[in-house]
DNA sequence: TACCGCTTGTGAACGCTTGCACAAAGTCGG
DNA sequence: CCGACTTTGTGCAAGCGTTCACAAGCGGTA
């Protein structure tokens, strides 16, 4: 049972397993691709899209950091971790970059999305036109209130969620979002793995326990908060704390 | 300007100034608190929270560890930075973890939030009941839309955004969170810190530009999906690879 | 062609985070 | 009261991720 991934987390890249060492082949010197790079690599996707309709082709990797809001040298080393497509003076085509980092996260083909629990987010999420029109087009919805099955939803009738495997697999759906309330998410989550979906997003606040070879990222709005909270509090902490050196409330040192 | 963190943000904790140090005072020995901690702490204190509720009066780092997913001295080293609450060879009592989680977090004070952007996602939020119960009032919502101001949504009325600043002002609201078209979501979020608002979770994909002393953090469902994409893509690439050595379609190695 | 200025790509250092392993400390049964 | 057993709290080492700093490389210019 694999924990899965989330906002707060680290370090997620899997580590390359020892013991079972391959030879030391010239083509092993390509890296892995951390997983925090990879979150930084959709951002600068959203951003380079943006450029290309605004119509510059070329930029620099001070210009394209400013943007994605990160360091530039960070910048340069994720790209590096794609290959070599800059040009050294002047910067990167936009296009290219665009392509490739495309490429890299699998975008250059459609990843249907099924959305389980048409509830409250589910009808948001059902709604929003971000997903089709960044490669995920929603193809299914289902929901276990028979009274919405077949009512169309963003222009998708619901399905009965008895119906999860045969439809998942005629669809090919390869990802799939639990809205459900927390109570049903495990259930939900080891059915849509029964129907062979293998990457979830959950938007219930529970922990899911899934096999190795699923992939959860999960989005809990309330631990969100919860971090906004911690840092409120610090800033009272540091203010009432100035006057004792640095120490919070509670006696916890917030900045050392 | 500072950049905001999110997701898949690794290292988030701001490193001690050197520099200026301090004497060794004795009080100066406790730790600041590693922001990846803080996440985590968040989602120990929902899940001892279902603990309390099932009556769990002690909980050993092992099975918390199990209900939380994650390591069980990764657990214990993250109590650790909030104090010594435990009994050896016996566990924690719940309660008294749930009690200094809280404290730390800063959870015993409320926090009061505005969601600016009523539309699909800004309904499903104010709708919400997650919010209220862990201690995050939902107090203001906020749009432009004339025709929705003053209907209530969630038993708030809505108010129009031109009263940002005195709305949040008299309801004392220390959490924006913004759910408007991208386009908007930067002047929005100029308007919640000119009101004084200096905690932002932003919806809309884009990065926002803000003073050094607001914490902004972002979710973006579309980056998330791509990040399973990604993890689509390298299952793909492993299943093709593993014939020329665990070498990805595009020469990239995704596990070396 | 040779030089100059600019930007990329990356080796290396640093610091945070994780996981191991174990002493310390407490409980429980006899 | 003692000894066996259980579990915490933490020093330590290894692994990642971030950042710095600079050589290498390219376009433009004389
Ligand atoms: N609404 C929000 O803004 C929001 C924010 C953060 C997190 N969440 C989480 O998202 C989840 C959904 O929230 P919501 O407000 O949309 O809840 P909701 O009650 O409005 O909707 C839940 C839907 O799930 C359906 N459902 C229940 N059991 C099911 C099952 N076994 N299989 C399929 N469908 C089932 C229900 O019929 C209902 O339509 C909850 O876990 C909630 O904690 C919601
Ligand atoms: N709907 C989703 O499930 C979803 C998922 C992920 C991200 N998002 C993001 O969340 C944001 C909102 O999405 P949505 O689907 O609710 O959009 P929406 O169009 O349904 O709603 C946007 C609302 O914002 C209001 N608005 C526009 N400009 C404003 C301004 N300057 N000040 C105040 N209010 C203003 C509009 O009147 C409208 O009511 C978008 O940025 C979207 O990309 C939405």
């Amino acid at each position: 049972m694999a924990a899965q991934r989330g906002e707060g987390d680290g370090v997620v890249t899997r580590p390359g397993e020892t013991g079972t060492e391959a030879p030391a082949d010239v083509r092993e010197r390509a890296r892995a691709i951390p997983e925090a790079a990879v979150a930084r690599l959709a951002v600068y996707l959203r951003v380079l899209s943006g450029m290309v309709e605004q119509g510059v082709t070329t930029i620099s990797s001070e210009e394209l950091a400013g943007a994605a809001g990160v360091n530039s040298a960070k910048l340069r080393k994720d790209l590096s971790y794609i290959g070599s497509y800059g040009t050294r003076g002047v910067g990167y085509d936009v296009e290219v970059l665009v392509s490739h980092i495309e490429r890299i996260l699998g975008l250059t083909r459609k990843h249907s999305v099924a959305v389980v629990g048409i509830g409250n987010l589910g009808h948001a999420l059902a709604n929003y036109g971000g997903f089709p029109s960044r490669g995920f087009p929603v193809a299914a919805l289902f929901d276990i209130d028979p009274d919405l099955t077949g009512v169309p939803v963003g222009g998708i009738p619901v399905d009965h969620i008895d119906d999860i495997t045969t439809v998942c697999a005629e669809r090919e759906v390869s990802i799939g979002v639990i809205a459900t309330p927390p109570q049903a998410a495990q259930a939900v989550c080891d059915r849509l793995v029964s129907a062979g979906v293998q990457c979830i997003l959950n938007f219930a606040p529970v922990v899911l326990q899934v096999p190795d070879y699923v992939e959860v990222r999960k989005v809990d709005l309330a631990v969100e908060m919860q971090i906004l909270s911690f840092h409120v509090a610090r800033r009272a902490d540091e203010a009432a704390g100035d006057v004792v050196n640095g120490i919070g409330v509670d006696g916890v040192v917030i900045r050392p």
